[in-house]
DNA sequence: CGGCTTACCGTACAGCGTACGTCACACCGT
DNA sequence: ACGGTGTGACGTACGCTGTACGGTAAGCCG
């Protein structure tokens, strides 16, 4: 598929994420079977996994057929992502009903914690712009709901957002780089490896704060760092600073 | 440089970052000078661009010399991350010398924020665990005196530290992606191609308060987000937050 | 049954990280 | 001064990536 003016590109991809693509041809692909096959491929092996080919053999087709029907890669991945944002929730209303605007924020925080746990690929998409189809248009609604009418102005309603949103986004990541074992070692080899060499070679440093904080924090958690602690904890005092604001 | 045991490996990362790299050879190459060397490409291209045949040709070298100083890219990276955060404070002393913890914490945070700046691959770099180097380590400490005896715990110290930071992160990867004008369109040609699509394809959405809020936001702010007023807003928020649990 | 449209995909290219094996340089012992 | 040798440097190659191009063949219509 060639590409073309960036406006025509752009167009195109859009309406791409709006359900308007091609019927199946004689080989029976549709664009959700490809998603489909790309989130699968994503879900098992990280983003990096997902390649044309890959998908492709996965579908028990061509790695050229993809593109009568996708773009490229690029606009996959934005197709991904819509779809896996659009899971969230069942109904727009969803987080709305899980109470106050607290209790709704910390519904809308730990939905998307769960989906990053779910899906940990949606932390490696790197998209220039946000992709914005039908996924992402009903979470945004979605999650600005329960926020509205409480004393925020427009502004300070999507920046609060962003606000909670960034910082699950960054305690998933920290969470899924810490769980992933397979790549190499656990936790524990990890730390038991590092730690005498590093006793050895910061020998002279300075650090007494910092020596201590990392012992304690080693010690409660038996790990460098508990990101899950950390999404809690840190969720709380955003919260809290939002409260501070309504005051 | 071939791969050996787990162990191995990580020992011999942690070496290399802390400065255990051979004497420079006949041709003059040193660790340092890789690093340099990478550094500029990342900065001027991104990390994508950071190739070991570009690292090397950048040099004058060819591309497996390299080898015989950095077991592989991932390594090259670690050391360029860590020199980059190491470049952060003149001194250990310097952000608990900006004033109260408020005061330091809103230096750190902007010390942070330029540091994205000037080297946007950071937010790029996905490190499977801590890269533990001088650098890493002399910034830690540095960040952590100011809130040492303001009335935290030690884990809370390091839990606020890495909500800051996060968010500071997520704030400058949100901007890094907007400034990005060189992949394609500006800001405002992009939403001018956007806005008439969506509004067509988006015709019969339900969107009562999002359509409010994202109307607003765009004319205030000429985009779809400000990811600078964002990071300063959810600063402040955070560090209400945190003067909340204070009292 | 013939012919045309078009969906499908085999091949190819430029790029990547890096394993392997070779070459020539610099140094050292004589 | 010279020969041998250890090793730093690197050319080549492999398997992978995204995707442009052009040929093939399947399905449909007259």
């Amino acid at each position: 598929m060639a590409r073309g003016t960036p406006v025509a590109d752009l167009t195109r991809s859009i309406y791409l994420l709006w359900g308007h693509h091609p019927k199946p041809g004689r080989s029976g692909l549709t664009v959700p079977a490809i998603v489909e096959a790309g989130t699968e491929l994503a879900d098992a092996h990280g983003l990096a996994a997902v390649s044309m080919r890959k998908v492709a053999e996965h579908l028990g087709v061509g790695a050229m057929s993809l593109y009568g029907y996708v773009p490229g890669k690029e606009d996959l991945t934005a197709l991904m992502t819509d779809a896996a944002y659009g899971e969230l929730y069942d109904d727009v209303t969803a987080p709305t009903e899980a109470g106050n605007w607290r209790e709704a924020m910390r519904f809308v925080a730990r939905r998307n914690w769960e989906l990053y746990e779910r899906h940990p690929w949606l932390l490696e998409v790197r998209s220039p712009r946000p992709d914005l189809g039908p996924g992402v248009v009903g979470k945004y609604e979605a999650e600005l709901r329960p926020l509205d009418g409480i004393g925020l102005s427009d502004v300070e309603m999507d920046s609060v957002l962003a606000l909670i949103l960034g910082h699950v986004a960054d305690s998933a990541r920290t969470h899924a780089q810490h769980v992933r074992e397979n790549t190499g070692m656990t936790d524990v080899e990890w730390w038991d490896t590092v730690s005498p060499v590093l006793d050895q070679v910061m020998r002279g440093e300075n650090l007494p704060v910092s020596g201590r904080v990392g012992a304690t924090v080693g010690t409660e958690f038996q790990a460098a760092t508990d990101p899950e602690h950390n999404f809690t904890f840190g969720l709380e005092v955003i919260l809290d600073g939002v409260q501070a604001r309504l005051d």
